[in-house]
RNA sequence: GGAGAGGUGUCCGAGUGGCCGAAGGAGCACGAUUGGAAAUCGUGUGUCUGCUGAGAAGUGGAUCGUGGGUUCAAAUCCCACCCUCUCCGCCA
C-alpha cells in the first residue's frame, strides 16, 4: 500500500507514478472518497466524545447513589445517532480501501520511464551472446537424447507445461537447488527456511500478488489456500503484524520451494521445453531492513544472486526494468538474464526487487528503532535462482559437439564428482 | 471430526460492567553509580488514527483474537467465527 499521506498531501506524485506505470486508475475518485471519509470521521468523533462524556457523568452519579434518568436518555439518543453514522463511515471506508489496494508502488527515482522490455536499461554483464563453432541444439532436443527430461510422461501425469526430471536430470536439478542454498546460507549469511507452500489470502495480499494476480495463481477450492507462486510470499509474511527490534535487522532469509503459476494469458507462448511451466523450483532470497539501508542492501542482494550465475559460468547480463515492466508492488527491479544458446534468447533467471515500505504497510511489518520510534520496515527479494531456466542454459550452453553436457565445477561435488552428463 | 483449556501491550502476566489503555514483572531508552562493564537505583516507555499547528505540542477517537449484539457505559455479559494447546477418533 502506498502512504495515504501522499494521497492527501501530494497526490501529484501518485498521479505521475500511475502515468509512468501506465496504470489507468481514477485517482480523483479516490481523493474525493478520502475527503468524504475524513469529514465523516471528524463528525463521528465529535459525537462520540459527547457520548463518552455523558456516560462518564452517569457513572459518577450512579456511584454516588443517584439515578440520572435524564442524562441516560440524552446519551441513548446520541448513541443511536453514532450507530447510524458508524455504518455510513464503514461503507465509505470499505469503498476507499478497496480502491486504494489497486494503487501500485511509486517507482524509485532511478527507474527509467518506459513502456516495456525495450526500454529497460543495461547495467552490466555480457553485451552480445557468445559464439559457438557448431550447430547447437535446443534443451528439449538434448534432454530427450540424454533421457533426462520426459515430456510425454510429464504431460500424462499432469498436462502440458509440467516437468518430469529423470535420472541424472533429476539429480542435476537437486544439485542446483542444493548449490544455491549452500551458497547463500554459508557464503552470504542467509538463514535457511523451509516454509509451507499453501498460503491463505492475507499472505498474498500482504506481498501484493492479490488483488492483481488472482487469475495467475492456483487456489484450493475447499480451503481457500493459494499454492505459493514464490517463496517471497511465506518469507515476507513470516513477520506480518510484528514489530521487530531494530537491532535484529537486517534479516536475511533463503528458502527453496516449488512455485506454482497458472501462466494464464500466455497460452500460445513458449510451449516447447521448460521455459514457462506451471510448477518450478526456486531458491528465493528475502531481506528485511531499516528503510535508510534499503538500497545499499538491495545492491548486495543483487550481487548475491549474480554470484550464483557467475559461479555456474553462464553468460548473463543484468537489466534495470523500466516503469512499464515492473510488477505492481516493486519500487525498483533488476532482472538477471542468462543467454540460452539453443533457444537464442535471454532468459530471466532472477528478478530482484525492492518494495520500500509498500509491502510492509500492507502486511503490517514494522520495527522499533533503538530510540523507540516505530516505522515500517523495507522489504526486498530476489530469486537466487529459479532452476528451470538455469537448467535450460546449462544444457544449451554447456553442450559439447559429441552431445554431452559439461557440469560446472561448483556442481560436481553434488553430482558424485561427474564432469559430464552423458 | 468429538471433548476440554486458552487468545490482553515488544514479551510474560493480572484484570468478570463505570474510577481500566489496562496492575505487576521483563525488555528497551535516558540518567545516576563505575576506570569501563555487570549488578544496583531513579525516571520514562503500547499501537493506529481525526482535527488544530511550520514544528515542539495540544486535543479527540479507536484498539484487550475477528465480526456482530445487549447497555447511558464492554477487556469484562450474549451470539457466531478464526487461531493455538491438550486428550480421543480418523488418516498417514
Amino acid at each position: 500500500m502506498i502512504d495515504l499521506k501522499l494521497l492527501k498531501d501530494d497526490p501529484d506524485v501518485v498521479r505521475q507514478a500511475l502515468l509512468d506505470r501506465h496504470e489507468n486508475i481514477d485517482l480523483d475518485k479516490m481523493i474525493k472518497l478520502d475527503k468524504q471519509r475524513r469529514s465523516i470521521i471528524t463528525e463521528i468523533q465529535e459525537l462520540k466524545h459527547q457520548r463518552n462524556a455523558l456516560s462518564e457523568k452517569v457513572g459518577k452519579l450512579k456511584r454516588e447513589g443517584k439515578e440520572p434518568q435524564e442524562l441516560m436518555k440524552q446519551a441513548k439518543e446520541l448513541a443511536e445517532r453514532v450507530k447510524e453514522l458508524d455504518k455510513t463511515q464503514k461503507e465509505v471506508d470499505d469503498k476507499f480501501f478497496e480502491a486504494v489496494k489497486w494503487i501500485p508502488n511509486i517507482p524509485h527515482g532511478s527507474v527509467p520511464v518506459g513502456q516495456g522490455s525495450d526500454d529497460n536499461g543495461f547495467i552490466r554483464g555480457l553485451k552480445k551472446p557468445p559464439d559457438f563453432d557448431f550447430d547447437v541444439l535446443t534443451h528439449w532436443e538434448i534432454a530427450e537424447a540424454l533421457d533426462i527430461l520426459d515430456f510425454k510422461r510429464a504431460a500424462k501425469v499432469s498436462g502440458s507445461r509440467f516437468i518430469l526430471y529423470k535420472g541424472i536430470g533429476a539429480k542435476l536439478e537437486r544439485a542446483l537447488i542444493n548449490f544455491f542454498l549452500d551458497l547463500h546460507t554459508v557464503q552470504h549469511g542467509y538463514t535457511e527456511i523451509m516454509p509451507p507452500v499453501l498460503n491463505p489470502t492475507d499472505c498474498l495480499y500482504g506481498t501484493g500478488q492479490l488483488p492483481k494476480l488472482e487469475s495467475d495463481m492456483y487456489k484450493c477450492r475447499d480451503d481457500g489456500f493459494y499454492l505459493c507462486p514464490t517463496a517471497e510470499v511465506p518469507l515476507t509474511n513470516m513477520h506480518r503484524d510484528e514489530i521487530i527490534p531494530e537491532k535484529q535487522l537486517p534479516l536475511y532469509y533463503a528458502a527453496y520451494t516449488p512455485c506454482f503459476r497458472r501462466e494464464a494469458g500466455s497460452y500460445g507462448k513458449d510451449v516447447r521445453g521448460i521455459k514457462r511451466v506451471h510448477q518450478f523450483n526456486k531458491v528465493e532470497l528475502v531481506k528485511y531492513t531499516v528503510p535508510a539501508h534499503g538500497y545499499e542492501e538491495f545492491e548486495k542482494l543483487l550481487a548475491d544472486a549474480e554470484q550464483a550465475v557467475k559461479l555456474l559460468g553462464l553468460p548473463y547480463r543484468i537489466m534495470l526494468l523500466c516503469t512499464g515492466d515492473m510488477t505492481f508492488a516493486a519500487a525498483k527491479t533488476y532482472d538477471i538474464e542468462i543467454y540460452a544458446a539453443g533457444m537464442k534468447e535471454w532468459l530471466e533467471v532472477s528478478s530482484v526487487s525492492i518494495y520500500d515500505q509498500y509491502q510492509a504497510r500492507r502486511a503490517n511489518i514494522r520495527y522499533r528503532s533503538t530510540k523507540g520510534k516505530v516505522d515500517y520496515v523495507c522489504t526486498m527479494n530476489g530469486s537466487g535462482l529459479a532452476t528451470p531456466r538455469v537448467f535450460i542454459a546449462l544444457l544449451e550452453n554447456n553442450q559439447t559437439k559429441d552431445g554431452r553436457i559439461s557440469i560446472p565445477q561448483v556442481l560436481q561435488s553434488y553430482m558424485d564428482g561427474k564432469e559430464y552428463v552423458e
